[in-house]
DNA sequence: TTACATGGTGTTATATTATAACAATTTAAA
DNA sequence: TTTAAATTGTTATAATATAACACCATGTAA
């Protein structure tokens, strides 16, 4: 067996922020998401931001940097948390999770010339999708 | 030969505000180069972040999408402008930019399941530094 | 030369993204 | 069952970034 993860179960806040940016074909964000909960009870930004938090901290989640936007982990989650890698389209701005092995098995390991290994990593690539070439 | 870039001299703006980020030792925030620069006569945060976007237009600097910071580009410039790798040690929050031709050579080769193909990316590895281990 | 296009500047105002601080409550464990 | 840790709700505010508009400098074309 490799990785124990305990299962904590998401709260409501978290649990209703999350279903949002999962439900989202596009990464949502924090405003946005806080638009879309009002209904929900959840009134201010610090409740937003603290389940986003909380949700990229446990890997259900992740933070498109260069877009200040949130999307679902589409990796069998957890495992990956720490090892995103993004393709993003310039033009329509959509966004897609990359899962290739090859990729993260060479960034896993890659030293750099201080012999510094890296516990975490955020990869974002930017060019045009099919639709958009 | 390879690729031709014409040397636009840098504007007023544009000169002190890279002078500055180039000497700094880490990273520079946009609101600290404005409280730097406001002896020089820059006043207006747009017009930090004008000189901000030119620079990272043309390549003499990078922005740091996590720490919403700005650091001069050591790699002789313009040639990986488009292609970004840094390191960043999560105790201290010194930022080095790595130069690997092995790095980038596999990352500007990269193609994704879609045969995707990207102009361009930005990568942030996280770990301690040396001195942080 | 004139005109006109392009890019830079200066300025005010405002939008967007994110956190501080504090009190109350819930949850999980010891 | 009391204690520690995490979560919540709330108000206020900090930090990051852009909109809109008037003006100016420079290069190019007529």
């Amino acid at each position: 067996m490799k990785t124990m993860h305990k299962e904590h179960p998401l709260t409501k806040n978290q649990q209703i922020i999350f279903d949002l940016i999962d439900k989202s074909p596009e990464p949502m964000k924090a405003y946005s998401i806080l638009f879309n909960v009002q209904k929900k009870g959840i009134k201010a930004p610090l409740q937003v931001y603290r389940a986003l938090d909380k949700l990229v901290e446990i890997g259900k989640i992740h933070k498109i940097e260069s877009r200040n936007a949130f999307i679902a982990c589409h990796n069998s989650s957890c495992q990956v948390a720490n090892a995103t890698a993004f393709s993003i389209c310039e033009v329509c701005e959509k966004v897609t999770e990359i899962s290739s092995v090859g990729l993260s098995k060479y960034l896993a390991n890659f030293k750099d010339k201080d012999g510094m290994k890296y516990s975490k990593y955020n990869l974002e690539f930017f060019g045009l999708c099919k639709k958009c070439r």
